[in-house]
RNA sequence: GCGAUAGUAGCUCAGUUGGCAGAGCGGCGGCUUCCCAAGCCGCAGGUCGCGGGUUCGAACCCCGUCUAUCGCUCCA
């Protein structure tokens, strides 16, 4: 564990020490769990987005790609269920140190008053045996009607409190319940106080008489509520998926990991849509689909597994994460949902206006149902590069820092370097970067030995280096050294535009 | 939010009776060098996280605060 504890902080320096991650607001003291990407980060995340969104909208037809904006109206968050569903009134014990969702303490508290009638059922039924009428047991018992009325009070002192948003109120009543943490047996509560995941702003110039508006916890919003007019304006027919690469916001009551889980992140997804009843024989094809483009990259297959849900949200028949083995663990990477008709039918709902489709083989309407995959950009950033990262001993017994980054996702595709700085060597390397530059990202460095440079380059994930030598003058051929096996071979400079991106290819997996 | 630990150069860290703020690596300029962190010369870079206090004097002691890492709940 301490050892993957040291692979982490090397990580986290080493990012920030070549310009690939910089922690926010640094020079103010940082700002929690917000963090910037550096020059070189950019051109890695770009080029992971850039990958994702050739292999969802440009290799499938039936795939488009929308970027809708991160303001949208305030009503979609209750149609999606966020605005409910994301407001957790939190209290701690101060004995135990335990956090507990202030509304499931007395939900379970009401479930035992519940299980104590039914206890009260279960005897008078051993009583009375086949003559035994529930409903009127539960209805005249003494002891019956004492609970429920017990129930009944808490109920609607608890509605009353979340309506109200009285959060006093609901601490109250755990107290006057005589609620006891369960660690500790205590009742030594802290103040209940409310995480909202969304962070609020205001839209209008002047405060009063604006409304709240929300930065969107998620992307996939932005593609249901523009569902009727991608499917109208582009003539989709089902089955099409629509894909975003977007921002997302999320105000954690934790955030941890460094980038893997920020208050400012980023998400690529696609919700596809399907008929109903054919959700689950699409969901297990985007499931065995997206494993592949992970091992498309290839980093060993080992590092990733499936991870079905259980316990499935309200909205979802099938859900599975694909984990990665992060320097902390296995941990989710991206998930893959069958949503139902959840979202459409609740923006039909809320809206008011019809999200169907009509489908000209079936001659019939229908609410399309929906299957989602939702990968982090910056959690693929961060396994990337945390696999990419090693410390590697040389056969010579030296050692050399390495980012052996899939090449495709590299900042850098090349450098090119002349091997001295004189003899006019500089000027032709000069030449052949001039006459790349336009397909490639390149990195120029004259400067220290040759074996230094090299060095250098292999700490950002240069898969390539072009060497320029005297023989160049002569013949026109270069020395290219690769990365990894750190093996050269000679490479006629008219050859190396399609040498380099014959090479730079991610794997197909079938 | 609570607890534990930490914060000194870009990175890793040293720095005790409290007395001039340092090293290694890296970076930059130059010399040398025809292939894997070679050598030589020179240079830059620090309000010792921040704010108070104690003291003739604080990187060091005290208080507060911020940030990070690890544990407890949610999630991409």
């Amino acid at each position: 564990m301490a050892n993957n504890e040291d692979a982490f902080k090397k990580v986290v320096s080493h990012a920030k020490e070549y310009g690939f991650i910089f922690p926010s607001s640094e020079i103010y003291d940082g700002l929690g769990a917000v963090y910037d990407y550096g020059q070189l980060g950019t051109e890695l995340k770009n080029n992971i987005k850039s990958y994702w969104w050739k292999s969802m909208v440009q290799y499938h037809e039936n795939i488009v790609g929308i970027d809708s904006a991160i303001f949208m109206h305030p009503k979609i968050w209750k149609a999606s269920g966020h605005v409910d569903a994301f407001n957790d009134p939190l209290i701690d014990n101060k004995d135990s140190k335990k956090r507990y969702r202030a509304d499931v303490l007395i939900e379970d508290h009401i479930a035992k008053i519940e299980e104590k009638i039914e206890k009260e059922v279960e005897k008078a039924r051993k009583r009375f045996g086949d003559a035994f009428d529930r409903d009127q047991f539960v209805h005249t018992n003494a002891r019956v009607l004492e609970h429920q009325a017990k129930i009944d009070d808490i109920t609607r002192r608890y509605s009353q409190c979340m309506n109200d948003n009285d959060l006093a109120g609901l601490r109250q009543l755990i107290l006057d319940l005589e609620i006891v943490c369960p660690i500790s047996g205590t009742r030594n509560w802290t103040e209940v106080r409310q995480f909202n995941l969304m962070f609020a702003t205001q839209m209008g110039s002047v405060s009063e008489g604006s409304d709240t508006i929300y930065l969107r916890p998620e992307t996939a919003q932005g593609i249901f509520v523009n569902f009727l007019n991608v499917q109208k304006s582009g003539r989709m027919k089902i089955p099409f998926g629509i894909a975003q690469i977007g921002k997302a916001f999320r105000n954690e009551i934790v955030a941890r990991q460094f980038i893997f889980r920020m208050r400012e992140f980023e998400q690529m997804e696609m919700q596809f849509f399907v008929r109903p009843g054919e959700e689950l024989k699409w969901f297990e094809y985007w499931k065995a689909e997206r494993l592949k483009w992970h091992l498309a990259l290839g980093i060993p297959a080992e590092n990733y597994r499936y991870h079905d849900h259980e316990k499935l949200a309200h909205y979802a028949n099938a859900a599975t994460d694909i984990e990665f083995r992060f320097p902390f663990g296995f941990k989710e990477l991206e998930g893959i949902h069958s949503r139902t008709d959840f979202d459409l039918s609740r923006h039909s709902e809320f809206s008011g206006k019809k999200l169907q489709y009509f489908d000209s083989e079936l001659g019939e309407n229908y609410t399309p149902y929906v299957i989602e995959t939702s990968i982090g950009v910056d959690r693929t950033f961060l396994a990337v590069f945390s696999h990419a990262l090693k410390d590697e001993t040389l056969e010579d017994g030296t050692t050399r820092t390495l980012l052996s980054l899939p090449p495709v996702l590299a900042p850098y595709k090349a450098a090119i370097l002349p091997l001295v700085k004189k003899d006019g060597l500089p000027e032709k390397a000069r030449a052949i970067f001039d006459s790349l530059k336009h397909d490639f990202m390149l990195q120029y460095d004259e400067k220290d030995a040759i074996g230094r440079r090299y060095r250098r380059q292999d700490a950002i994930g240069t898969p390539f280096c072009i060497t320029v030598d005297n023989d160049t003058l002569d013949n026109d051929t270069v020395t290219v050294r690769e990365r990894d096996t750190m093996q050269q071979e000679r490479v006629a400079i008219d050859q190396l535009d399609s040498y380099l991106h014959r090479r730079i290819k991610p794997i197909t997996i079938d």
